[in-house]
DNA sequence: TCGACTCGTAGAACGGTGTTCGTCCAAGGA
DNA sequence: TCCTTGGACGAACACCGTTCTACGAGTCGA
């Protein structure tokens, strides 16, 4: 590639810049940009297009609905979670739950996207390449197939709806409600609730609140893959004890619960 | 109550019909009358205002925004959900997979309003209802206060996604699309998968494409519940067999998937 | 070299959306 | 009786997704 030769001065062109031509990756990148300045609600045809110096009209020539064109933002923010080397099945949980992690903080990192993977099967390229890797570990596990494939499912949506969840909550910041207020004035809520009514919630107020996302969104990948474990054939189930396992982030439940147990007596 | 007096014929009020006054709640149902007639994209102020006969200014006197009537035709519908007569600890299990499907039923049969569920904390008198039977019952089961808490986090996701996402599947069927030519398609872009890249998936084709949203669904509720129960002290585990306690939809995966197992060679 | 033909570019417009403003009027209290 | 108040509502604002249509530049065959 030459060095790029100076423009003649009286040779202006008639529109001020010679743009680069429109293209589908062009304006996918274009919409993810507005997508994390402004949100989902912000990414319109119209906004996408200014953004790239011409009108609506334009982008129909690339992306044949604004539908097509949020799926093709999904892709392009899904491409960017990062899955490890292979599959370890020796510590499936452990690692089921890191690539959780990582997709939650790819999809909150572009606010809230998520909200566009909910209601579609996921088929892109990179949303079938983490499909297959958990699938690939949970069959190396010794799931049964049916089950595998189900599981597949769930930690789907166990993933899309909490990053949404987390999304809604970042939205909430960003527009200046201090979560610890919230929180208290949802516990204040709590708390004024009739007691004849609601009397375990109105007891369990501060049990209620207790736990940020992280801790929550951990808490229900462990549930889910307790669950899985329960489906693993006997003479696949390794005899690691139980709670050895270290660097499990919702564990510490079973040791704190017992000071709360008295609001339910 | 006197009989209905008949209009003197000269004296014609202005507007054709001297209707009922607006209120909140009229304007709820008639709300939730579009909702069941045109989906929740078809709720707008205009089409609410124009089924009362008015203008959508009009509606702005009862309700501050269409968030806060969406939130109303959300509680509206919840109310909707019958919950069993008390909680019933020594079949809990059972007892929850009954309430998910009786919230999914009730859910699903109003179009779409899932998805006004999915980014709201759920405040409303019949949700806090169900949130207190589901709590009461799994106290009562034994489950650690903060384990309980958190779990009934991860019911009302399971519940609210899964409604959403089985609305997302009737609109597609009522708008023509055969479900099973969908699967079809869905199996046949699978199996012609790169086999290199993604192995599993395309040797697993027909397993993924296996089971219907309710099958699904049972299986997703069946794993998180297997899963809460491993946070069961010992003392409260109760000694039925696990295998034992009939009426479970999801159990019979455990039969059928050994004659799959073989695309996992 | 020239003409025809394609195809990306866009301006304008259509029919919608949520929400606000200002006006009007009827009912209720003083 | 007058005056206040609050609901009703027409009009308008600033948007939205999408389509129609004209235009113009590039390409390809003759």
């Amino acid at each position: 590639m030459s060095a790029q030769m100076p423009e003649i001065p009286w040779h202006k062109p008639r529109k001020a810049e010679p743009r680069q031509p429109l293209s589908r990756s062009l304006i996918v990148e274009t919409a993810v940009r507005v997508l994390d300045a402004e949100g989902l609600s912000g990414v319109t045809m119209r906004r996408v297009a200014q953004e790239l110096g011409t009108g609506p009209a334009s982008l129909y020539a690339h992306v044949s609905n604004k539908e097509e064109l949020f799926e093709l933002v999904l892709e392009r923010v899904v491409s960017e979670i990062r899955l490890p080397p292979r599959p370890e099945p020796e510590r499936w949980k452990e690692q089921i739950t890191e690539v959780c992690f990582e997709a939650q903080r790819v999809l909150t990192s572009h606010r809230d996207v998520s909200l566009v993977s909910l209601g579609s099967i996921p088929l892109g390229e990179s949303q079938l390449a983490i499909t297959e890797f958990l699938l690939d570990l949970l069959l190396q596990v010794g799931l049964p197939p049916q089950v595998a494939a189900w599981a597949l499912d769930g930690l789907g949506q166990l993933i899309d709806t909490d990053a949404y969840e987390a999304s809604v909550y970042a939205e909430r910041i960003a527009r200046g409600t201090d979560i610890h207020e919230y929180f208290g004035q949802l516990r204040t809520f709590l708390l004024a609730l009739p007691t004849d009514r609601f009397p375990k919630l109105q007891g369990m107020a501060d049990t209620m609140v207790t736990g940020d996302g992280d801790e929550r969104y951990a808490f229900k990948i462990e549930v889910f893959l307790r669950g899985l474990e329960s489906y693993l054939p006997a003479d696949a189930r390794t005899r690691r004890a139980g709670g050895a396992d270290g660097g499990d982030r919702a564990d510490h439940v079973l040791r704190t619960d017992r000071a709360d147990r008295t609001v339910d007596a």
